[in-house]
RNA sequence: CGCGGGGUGGAGCAGCCCGGUAGCUCGUCAGGCUCAUAACCUGAAGGUCGUUGGUUCAAAUCCAACCCCCGCAACCA
């Protein structure tokens, strides 16, 4: 039975629409997802929107709706993203589910068994919009008087009855669990959750609210719900059938992977990990925290007016252009700049120029001189020496660079194949031998087909849609599409006696345009 | 002394952990080719790797100090 993956997206906040942001977050899971079901893995990505708290109840009334309703519609445009970037999801869970309070109360009910939980006075300076205490010393003073907390948004002294978690306790577990290579990446972010777990007592966390009424209801305890956080966290375990813990979350628990943005990797890496140890239960095995994107190198923010709608870049541009750059251009890990301009380019000189150009040139070939026919071939030392620079970046230096989660440096391999063979068809000029040696002519273009399967299928996680359009015309069994498949010798073979013809191809990954607006 | 990220040819980056001829893409210039999406291939120019000092036979790479840029308020990955 095939290998289980699981990975998450973190369970995004829907107060708004989705933003770049968030199509980065799951066009990385997407890509992840896919890549390791052509490794034959038995794969599911998860994702879904977190729609209790304070903020959507507020967000909602604001607006005259009821908060459900609203947390539907806001909901929808998440999945709307995902479909409309290809993001081929396995669950999407809102945490406004019946299913998923009873999974959230049954985490909360083992942490309490574990004596974890316990109720006590809270009493400090709260910030509603914040939704969290702050100390005296965070505080600093505003016109008028008023007490401001760091973020600036009004405190006031508050005292609630409130559940706590024992946080305290796990310490040790938690700096064990982050000091273990692999679990917290990239580097950076790790240092930073060690120096925090290490640089301080942990004070318990307060886990639920009495303020508001947005959220799952504590069990036993009337008028309390749970701190977000706590049934955030929970939808990974929900949307693979906990509290059931056989079938699916047998199988897939603990998780290979949750992907989420650098802010919230303290909630992942530390409250998680605890909460989950609390309910007997192992934590994820990796937690990665990418970088921000930033446009034209600048924070993205409603106020500057800078923020760009992904859906928009993706219909513009085209959805797996918008895929490649994202996952080509940007450090996995690192903040990233995108802007027009520096899509454009990318496309153009590496889909555009290089790779599609490369396969419409040589599919052109052989449906014209050789009429779109198959036939079995030698390849002398050479076009060899083609395949075996092929095969080493789609067999071995891209998979084994997003295996790494290291994207651009895996398609940057891929990229140099991709070089090697627009060299190989200048160097063969098929063109000149089609009047001085036909014969060699043949071979050189067969060889350079099998070469552009073998990269369409490696490149296939990260542009599903083109790659298989190509490999349609191509005429490339779509169950011989993954990794195993480039490994299978023996399909070229088959591929001939299919009888396959090839049409006149059209090109798959077009030259873009840069709008005139965004020349400047 | 708040925390973090970064400063490498015109632009954007890799290399730094595990010191040893400075690499990639874009751009520029020259040449080639004409099969192909005015695409492709070859070659060239262009960098004292932020500064200063240290360790070393040898430093972009290790150590120290300093300078500069960007995040760390909200929406929010």
């Amino acid at each position: 039975m095939a290998e289980p993956y699981y990975i998450t997206t973190a369970i995004s906040y829907p107060n708004g629409k989705p933003h770049i942001g968030h199509a980065y977050e799951a066009i990385a899971a997407d890509v992840i997802a896919r890549f390791h079901k052509a490794q034959g893995r038995d794969v599911r990505l998860v994702t879904g929107t977190d729609e209790h708290g304070l903020k959507m109840a507020q967000t909602a009334r604001a607006e005259g709706r009821d908060t459900l309703e609203f947390a539907s519609e806001m909901s929808n445009y998440f999945r709307e993203m995902c479909a409309a970037l290809n993001i081929e999801y396995d669950a999407f869970c809102r945490t406004t589910e019946a299913r998923h309070h009873e999974a959230s109360i049954a985490i909360w009910q083992a942490m309490a068994s574990s004596g974890d939980l316990y109720l006590d006075r809270y009493e400090g300076w709260y910030s509603v919009r914040d939704e969290a205490y702050y100390a005296e010393s965070e505080l600093r003073d505003g016109e008028g008087g008023e007490r401001l907390s760091p973020q600036g948004t009004p405190v006031e002294w508050t005292a609630e009855e409130t559940w706590f978690f024992r946080l305290s306790k796990y310490r040790d577990s938690l700096i064990e669990l982050n000091e273990s290579p692999g679990f917290l990446e990239p580097e950076s972010r790790r240092n930073e959750v060690l120096s925090f777990l290490k640089g301080q007592e942990l004070r318990d966390l307060s886990v639920s609210r009495t303020s508001f009424d947005w959220g799952v209801p504590v069990p036993g305890s009337r008028g309390h719900v749970m701190y977000v956080w706590v049934d955030a966290l929970t939808a990974y375990l929900t949307a693979i059938g906990f509290p059931d813990r056989k079938g699916e979350f047998a199988r897939f628990w603990p998780a290979n992977l949750h992907l989420i943005g650098k802010d919230i990797v303290r909630f992942h890496a530390v409250y998680w990990p605890a909460f989950l140890k609390s309910a007997g239960l192992p934590p994820p095995r990796a937690v990665f925290g990418h970088g921000f994107l930033l446009h034209r190198g600048e924070k993205m923010s409603k106020s500057l007016g800078n923020v760009v709608d992904p859906l928009e870049l993706a219909e513009r541009y085209g959805v797996d252009q918008l895929r490649y750059f994202l996952m080509r251009e940007v450090g996995f890990g690192q903040d990233g700049s995108f802007s027009a301009a520096a899509i454009v380019a990318r496309c153009n000189a590496e889909l555009a120029n290089s790779f599609g150009n490369l396969a419409q040139r040589v599919l052109s070939m052989i449906f014209k001189n050789l009429d779109g026919e198959f036939s079995l071939f030698e390849t002398d030392e050479a076009d060899t020496q083609l395949h075996v620079a092929t095969a080493q970046a789609a067999r071995y230096e891209l998979p084994r660079d997003f295996e790494a989660l290291n994207f651009s440096a895996g398609i940057e391999a891929w990229m140099r194949a991709v070089f090697a063979c627009n060299q190989y068809v200048d160097e063969r000029a098929p063109w000149s031998l089609r009047k001085t040696d036909f014969e060699r002519m043949r071979v050189v273009l067969l060889t350079l087909f099998v070469a552009i399967r073998d990269l369409a299928i490696a490149i296939r996680p990260v542009v599903p849609g083109s790659a298989d359009q190509l490999l349609d015309q191509m005429g490339v069994p779509v169950a011989e599409r993954d990794f195993a498949a480039i490994e299978d010798t023996g399909w070229y073979a088959r591929h001939v006696k299919s009888g396959f013809r090839l049409q006149q191809p059209t090109g798959v990954f077009p030259r873009l345009e840069l709008p005139a607006e965004e020349s400047e």
